[in-house]
DNA sequence: ATGAAAGCGCTAACAA
DNA sequence: TTGTTAGCGCTTTCAT
């Protein structure tokens, strides 16, 4: 079909290498170089990724694996990402997994075989969906938002635990003492860490801690709404509620309104996540948010600092134990967006 | 690295084409199929699919171009068609334009440099992205959403117009007369079908038609409030609106929530496309909805057949005059889902 | 059913 | 700097 490199150098009677040393930014004779550009430009020629990478045994693809993609926090940092990558000629393959462990397995599988050159992961479970496949080949992983001990890579983590304990301080700040968690499922790394974050403030405030206040509401919206059902039934006394996610704080929110609660008079809610919906929300909810952006940047650029660094880290202070490069845990701040939706009881504030 | 088809030919003693044919599907004696099998498993041979790609000069990758990736309409088509496609083998990439043209065609040539078998692609533009270097190269491509007069591809349309005014005919029957409308922008596809099934119910219903009835929000949240607001001031008589996306949706609940607007007692409201946020609306929002899983579904599948259908599908009467393949365009019905925003004021219903 | 060999479009090592 | 040549791992004739 298109022209190849063959072509061109027929056109110009040069030879194959000095149209390949043209394309990758070698020294060509002036008068070459413009023959050259002649000849691609008559022939509309295109260089052959595929062929290249075949040569030089690498994509410049890089698998993305997600939990979901209609999750605007995950979207939001493949936007970004993307963009990165493909600004410094990486595609990107995109899989969601469906927060499945074995869609995920299967998603790794399949990039692995499409054989691109690193991955970034959200990852789904919590056991090896053959990453080590990766790691074993030298292709470098960058983990988001979840961190496993069992496999060597990069981590772009976000201060859950710091997130949650600031919100319920604020809660406290503003005369709370009965404060409800809605917290996500018990085996999720994010879910674990938030709940943490909740119980390490409850505690130092010496805030009430009934098990009672802590309702499980799965990362989900019809978990979120039964969590905020449960908590208000059974918590007559409860003045506010912090919400740890964003599928969750919807959920939480319509059960609110179904339940005619009004907010804040009779409950404070701090939710998660997505500013847009805060803002919609009436009142505007106290939100916090999550650096997305941020994350992304890290993330890609991890990664390509690996993948095109690769020959010059390669001396020993960059190497740990195993003789295989460092690897880095980046741990980003949250923020925290003000509505109106927090009832000021006092004036400790 | 990885095994190759040659280390399996050395190993089993069989002859490279004997390995390829039985790696797509041939006819292989029993013994040697046991024999192969085995020599994968051992040495942990996995084709490498871009050496294939290179022979065959078929990736089995699909690129996708879409305005917004965080935008939960196209991520929810992105979710189903990424997964449908790669069911049947095909990984695809991913590009997100920022609804800018000139991304928009950078995308596409960069798609087009990877050789991608096709193309899923809701335009941002008017004009030709380079899709027909696409065309030209035999490559099929299918619009979503959008129409475009002068590229020759297949397209999965929704019935935006009836969708609009569907909605519109509901509020007259609730006995609205004074009906405003969130507009989008005027040189978007969707947007002035929308308007025009607006007006078309407004026209047959004999409902007012002032033009300060129709308020442009350029389909973003800001401008969703503003038109909001606009319309609010300039219509004290206004007793109901129609909002034409989500993003508007979004905007003008906020904007309704910081004026005060009781809905649906002051104001009757039907928004668009996020059964998620309409339901934690307080109160619930009617809207209208799109089958999204529908669209992807019908997007991958018409791919899927003109890329393998090829050989098959080049007799003569599924050819048109240019003697390329038709192309085929569905149209999609919408959904209505009902809340508690609209006000019934009287009892034509 | 199987083997031998050519070649997809490119890069890279070596020679000139 | 430039040309020649040998593959990268696969599919695909063409024989056998």
């Amino acid at each position: 079909m298109g022209a190849t490199m063959k072509d061109i150098a027929k056109r110009t009677g040069l030879g194959l290498a000095t149209i390949s040393s043209y394309l990758n930014g070698g020294n060509v004779r002036e008068k070459n170089r413009i023959k050259i550009e002649e000849a691609i430009k008559e022939l509309h020629f295109e260089v052959n990724e595929v062929a290249r990478g075949l040569k030089t045994n690498r994509t410049k693809t890089i698998g993305i694996v997600i939990p979901e993609l209609n999750n605007i926090f995950f979207a939001e940092i493949i936007t970004e990402a993307e963009d990165i990558l493909r600004s410094h000629g990486y595609a990107t393959m995109i899989c969601d997994c469906r927060s499945d462990t074995e869609r995920e397995r299967e998603a790794v599988e399949f990039l692995y075989h499409r054989r691109v050159d690193g991955l970034i992961v959200m990852p789904t479970g919590t056991s090896d969906s053959g990453f080590h496949k990766f790691i074993r080949a030298g292709k470098p992983i960058v983990m988001i938002d979840r961190k496993m001990k069992d496999v060597c890579c990069d981590c772009i983590l976000v201060d859950n635990e710091g997130a949650a304990e600031d919100a319920v301080n604020r809660l406290v700040r503003a005369g709370h003492s009965r404060i409800g968690m809605i917290a996500g499922p018990e085996d999720v790394y994010t879910a674990k860490e938030r709940q943490r974050g909740y119980e390490k403030a409850v505690r130092d405030n010496n805030a009430a801690s009934d098990e009672g206040l802590v309702a499980r509401g799965n990362y989900t919206i019809a978990g979120g709404a039964a969590a905020m059902r449960q908590l208000w039934e059974n918590n007559p006394d409860m003045t506010a509620v912090f919400i740890s996610n964003y599928e969750m704080t919807v959920g939480a929110m319509m059960e609110i309104n179904d339940l005619g609660i009004r907010v804040p008079d009779e409950l404070s809610v701090i939710g998660f996540d997505n500013v847009d919906f805060a803002k919609a929300s009436a009142p505007r909810l106290s939100i916090v948010t999550q650096p997305t952006a941020k994350i992304a940047q890290e993330a890609a650029e991890t990664l390509i600092i690996k993948l095109e660094g690769k020959d010059r880290t390669m001396d020993v202070d960059h190497q740990d134990v195993d003789g295989e490069r460092t690897t880095v845990t980046v741990t980003l701040k949250t923020g925290f967006v003000e509505g109106r939706s927090v009832r000021v009881l006092n004036n400790k504030v």
